[in-house]
DNA sequence: ACATGGACTGTACGTTCGTACAGTATTTAG
DNA sequence: CTAAATACTGTACGAACGTACAGTCCATGT
């Protein structure tokens, strides 16, 4: 935008952001022919610079894992936090989309995301928990584990539900007060009732 | 099993049970001709029956849709409920592993089958009122939303960490006490102190 | 000035897939 | 018994894909 020429970034770069962009918006079953087209070159040029389609798509992890260890996902629910700018707005959940889309491809990466989030998950937590914000849990780790697959989760449902047509839009479009609000008097207020409960499952137990 | 032939039903239906069993498997990328051995039959029998793939695994979404009308998903955390004989284990197994191809595949379908598990969701959680189990919310319908998509939203982050190799294995190696417990607790107990975080928000909302 | 190497492209090959076509066996109806 | 419909198969075609190959352009170093 400062520059006469309209994209300054190396081809080299221009590939990947274009592979990450496609590969969050059709899936990992995107041509190299798209992503070339969207890049602006030809496509044994992406051959000559990552060799093939499957050392791309392991760039594009690596570049997003390295990214994504900045953000923090859970920032989605103190939005004051995220998108200062729109363009970063954009990058972040071109790459959250990215890191769904290895979630729906049920892909190896998808582990190694799931665990860092329940590292942020873990650093959340001990903060809210100095805060006095967290009440105990029997296993500990274990909420950890849930609560963190229940967050992503969600955010897969709401994907397949409603694709984003442009992922660039999908921080924006997730947004959804009325849904973080219930969320949040989930998290704030026990569903079931725990003596009722506690009956009902002893009842059941008894019964076999 | 109980005649003499390996397998009596048709030809048809053996088509539908197998390219459930692959889609399933393999996602909705499954070639015809792996679905063909699997059915033990030719290509081409597949296109007489059913026209074309999408029309197959439009046939294959409705049959699902009718059978998953009978199951309770939620009956996952009570499975004394579940799984009367083996059998009916690996077919339930198999078409829960579908839905969530479904939902993996960002399809129409998953659209349906979400509103049906909301509403079975509702059914359940009804009959839990009745038995003063269940606490008051101050927005009843959008916590159902919530709960269904954490709830399959879950699962599907477990069967992207973890595929099953075998569709009919999916709900016994699901089955996780652990993690039940833990899940349990979080409805029982509040996660986070409400008073505290009442009064973190509301500082918050000076702050800006 | 000239050689060398990297960036880049056009073309083509081999594979895999869904599907169409022609033809054969088997069952059913008159 | 015969004709027609149905069930079923072998072969082939066209499209889309990843990738290999040959070659051009341009920058850089000597």
């Amino acid at each position: 935008m400062s520059t006469a020429h309209p994209d300054d970034r190396t081809a080299r770069a221009r590939i990947r952001d274009a592979a990450l962009f496609c590969f969050a918006r059709d899936g990992f079953a995107a041509p190299l022919r798209v992503i070339a087209e969207v890049a602006g070159v030809s496509v044994p040029l992406i051959t000559h610079h990552y060799g093939t389609k499957d050392a791309l798509r392991q760039t594009c992890d690596d570049y997003v894992l390295e990214r994504y260890a900045d953000l923090k996902l859970l920032a989605i629910q103190q939005p004051s936090t995220v998108g200062a700018t729109l363009d970063d707005s954009a990058d972040i959940s071109v790459i959250m989309v990215y890191v769904m889309r290895c979630f729906l491809d049920a892909a190896p990466a998808a582990r190694t995301f799931f665990d860092h989030f329940v590292e942020q998950t873990r650093t959340v937590f001990d903060a809210a928990r100095a805060a006095g914000m967290v009440n105990p849990a029997p296993d500990e780790e274990e909420r950890l584990r849930v609560l963190a697959a229940q967050a992503i989760g969600s955010l897969l449902v709401q994907f397949a539900i409603d694709p984003p047509a442009d992922p660039r839009r999908f921080i924006d479009q997730s947004y959804n007060t009325r849904a973080m609000l219930a969320q949040l008097d989930l998290y704030t207020h026990p569903v079931l009732v725990a003596s009722a409960t506690k009956s009902y499952l002893d009842s059941l137990e008894h019964r076999q």
